[in-house]
DNA sequence: GTAACTGCAAAATATTTGCATCCTT
DNA sequence: AAGGATGCAAATATTTTGCAGTTAC
């Protein structure tokens, strides 16, 4: 039934960016670390089929962005990244936390398949940064 | 410092819908409530404002639209939204989940400002409606 | 009267789609 | 050779901005 994927060069740059990258990334991340390389939709097109792979999972920043990060537990078809992301407000970097947490109960009749759990501060560069300025 | 803001006939039509409805609602749900007679410009600019002043808080959904609700225990500059959002991933519903829970340990430094959690699956209507094809 | 507010049009940003061509299997 | 993959251009979707005219205070 699914798609028989290729493996493909392009394929293998978009996947060596995201394990060398300890956050997740956007489209303009990929785009300045390839470079401009890779079409705008090709990246795309590739991230979203590591996501129905399950190779990667996708976070909605809080800037209107989608970012993408590693799955580490996950297989196709089935998502399992319940765990919490930590998006800084000033520098954008998402983190995946990799720790899970207690699942929150939610109301009778709801069914979960999927939680985002984005975290907003400052990240440790951010806030001596901050802290830095400060003091002068 | 602040803006001194004026109270509009059109911001009350604004605030009347976000209070009525009990979901959080995006842009195009504003449009259709208020069938267009708003300029989109203009319930943008308002539903930032209510942010700004701590009225609303804004839910990024995973369908990469912004969605707006009310705040409960906000006031100007110190947003406390530490509740959990769901999305029905069939009818894109959010709900705002009033249930405060243990905040995530963050490793050392990262310092939080906000939390946004959202769990996306079935609301009880698209399970019900989904099971009820399902026997057919 | 003044500064905030609004509507309209246009711009900016992020992502997707159509299609011709290329490349992996 | 067949069908998935890619690049280019254009389209779509969401949100923002500039500006001129309007309105609340």
């Amino acid at each position: 039934m699914d798609i028989r994927r290729r493996n493909t060069k392009t394929k293998q740059m978009i996947m060596t960016v995201l394990s060398d990258s300890s956050s997740a990334l956007c489209y303009e991340d990929f785009e300045k670390q390839l470079s401009g390389t890779i079409d705008k939709a090709t990246v795309y097109r590739i991230l979203q089929g590591f996501c129905d792979d399950g190779k990667v999972h996708k976070i909605s920043g809080n800037n209107g962005k989608t970012y993408y990060a590693l799955c580490h537990h996950c297989n196709s078809g089935n998502h399992n990244d319940n765990h919490i992301h930590f998006q800084c407000i000033r520098c954008q970097t998402i983190l995946c936390i990799d720790k899970q947490f207690s699942i929150p109960v939610l109301p009778p009749g709801y069914r979960m398949t999927d939680m985002h759990c984005l975290i907003s501060g400052h990240c440790p560069d951010c806030f001596n940064e901050i802290a830095d300025y400060e003091k002068k």
